[in-house]
DNA sequence: GCAAAAGTGTTACCGGTACACCCATGC
DNA sequence: GCATGGGTGTACCGGTAACACTTTTGC
């Protein structure tokens, strides 16, 4: 039995992180509304991907849901960081205007649960065409006008990311199937704000068994090209002692 | 205004640990029903510490009062470690007795936010008298029944103070103000399942200039009395370097 | 005086850090 | 041939790990 009745007042959110080689970034959605009679514009800032839950729909379940639609992928990493239930997270005044115009039936209290996702970025370019969701470089969004507590959950979630990179070997999750060192050394750095010795990170990396060379080669760059390497979980799952940094 | 109505799809789960120098516990509540009629004993297992939170309420709130309600102390630890929605969660089929004998008008559907608190035993003991409300060692939990889901929150909360443990000086709060360094390095023992060598831990510990020693000692122990030491956070707000571990 | 836990230093090894030059490609 | 990023080795230092005996108290 399936239920399309939303409940109004726990919502998910996800903040989806992507990486183009040079930045990390975060994927938002514009908010607009203009007087239906003026057409002066009342409200215009960003907001996270989420939407309320359905009645028979997991939080795990609504989480992928929101990245399936806005990306036409599945399987991408999904992680939950934290709930958010303060008390005025929705009432701001353009939020009351919004929720009034956008009358969904929402309730005044809403939780939200906050996942992380992480995506790469070369395979999801298309799909984003033609929809108000566009990256926007994380060092950008200290800046920026959010909806809500968005702005607030934003940074939870880039705290928690930074947390996680150091100690799990998610960041691959960011990069293509197959990289080369430099774009991994970048990754790290773009994600944690500081920068490595070229070779102590690549002696480092040499000791992850996990991440393997390929026969391949990069093409058609100006400049000598990478061997390309790939991140398996199998060899990571059975080699990794309990205790491997991801930090130099 | 205060409202005393509850959100009826929303509650906070406590998992309450502490440590009696010798072993870390967590603090349980006795959930028994029996027949009306017959006297049959039909429920008898154990829960965490939660309720649901009324609709003017912050979910920190709510947690807080939950702790004081349950030890009469303010100011404990406390902190949000995940959400937990799961479709199936409280629809065992003792739960789902459970709900309706008590009868407060929950949802079917309820979300649950999970709270880690850490508490110095050695203050709260006399709190808990008379209540169905007692410690159980961590390590027996596995072979307990315990209600809804909340074998599984238990073990995620586990899993997260272990993590934190290590990175946060936050192991201070399961200790009374005044400890000694063998009492310390029980706790980090107890908290992480391993051992660790004597001289290397003190060495350690007195790298931590806000783990500070007192001029007292310990009193009436029938052995070398030990030095007392403090936790300053004010200490460790100001020094720490920021790549601080707290394992050996 | 004995049981029980407190307290204390040295050495060996390993991993982290700092550092500079040659190489392969596209244009 | 030049601009661009790719790729490589060594020496020093600091932190971690292993290890055994003396001290102070209560009884």
């Amino acid at each position: 039995m399936i239920s399309h009745n939303i409940v109004p007042n726990i919502s998910v959110d996800c903040v989806v992180f992507g990486f183009d080689f040079k930045k990390l970034n975060v994927l938002l959605v514009e908010r607009e509304l203009k007087d239906e009679e003026s057409g002066k514009l009342l409200i215009k800032d960003h907001t996270l991907t989420g939407y309320h839950i359905f009645e028979d729909e997991d939080l795990d379940t609504a989480a992928n849901n929101i990245l399936k639609n806005l990306t036409g992928l599945d399987n991408i990493f999904l992680e939950q960081f934290a709930a958010f239930g303060q008390l005025d997270r929705v009432a701001g005044d353009k939020d009351k205007v919004w929720l009034k115009y956008i009358n969904k039936g929402f309730a005044e209290r809403i939780v939200t649960v906050g996942y992380l996702a992480l995506i790469d970025n070369t395979k999801v370019t298309l799909h984003l065409k033609d929809k108000n969701v566009q990256w926007f470089p994380v060092n950008k969004i200290n800046g920026m006008e959010m909806a809500f507590d968005h702005k607030h959950i934003f940074y939870k979630a880039l705290e928690a990311l930074q947390r996680k990179v150091k100690v799990e070997p998610i960041a691959f999750e960011l990069l293509p199937d197959y990289f080369t060192l430099s774009q991994l050394q970048k990754l790290y750095e773009a994600l944690l704000g500081t920068s490595f010795d070229k070779r102590n990170f690549r002696k480092k990396v040499s000791q992850m068994h996990y991440v393997i060379p390929l026969k391949k080669k990069q093409k058609g760059v100006p400049h000598k090209p990478a061997q390309l390497y790939l991140f398996s979980r199998e060899v990571y799952d059975k080699t990794r002692k309990g205790k491997i940094s991801f930090i130099i």
